[in-house]
DNA sequence: ACTTTGACGGCGT
DNA sequence: TACGCCGCCAAAG
């Protein structure tokens, strides 16, 4: 084994997010030690694995809006998920200021 | 090696 | 509050 990927960076910060909260894209990056690289964390969520037990469904805008277009079916899944954690979502969005991860 | 892509962010209008 | 524009930068193609 070697040093993580810098996916598998990612893949860890965002298991640490805990259930009832979420983080925005940008936040994962920089605990993740990429900087300003939010565009990249998405990529890397993209391609989590099969099985895999991340929960991805925490990461949101910055502007605290679901990444999907609403009516998606990866939309829909997060928001099931979400609310299943107690978080509420009004129109695709989180409010950020009451559920966001303060590590 | 070069160009395009992307589950974003921030600021201005 | 709601768009639109531009900046970011590693990975894909």
């Amino acid at each position: 084994m070697s040093e993580p990927t810098k996916e598998q960076k990612i893949w860890q910060v965002v298991a640490l997010i805990p259930p009832g909260s979420v983080a925005s894209y940008g936040q994962v990056a920089d605990m993740a030690g990429l900087g300003r690289q939010a565009r990249f964390v998405g990529r890397a969520l993209g391609k989590l694995p099969s099985g895999h037990s991340i929960p991805w469904y925490r990461v949101i805008r910055s502007s605290g809006q679901i990444a999907f277009p609403q009516g998606s079916e990866a939309y829909e899944t997060q928001v099931f998920r979400l609310r299943e954690e107690g978080v509420e979502v009004l129109n695709g969005r989180v409010s950020m200021k009451r559920f966001q991860w303060r590590p």
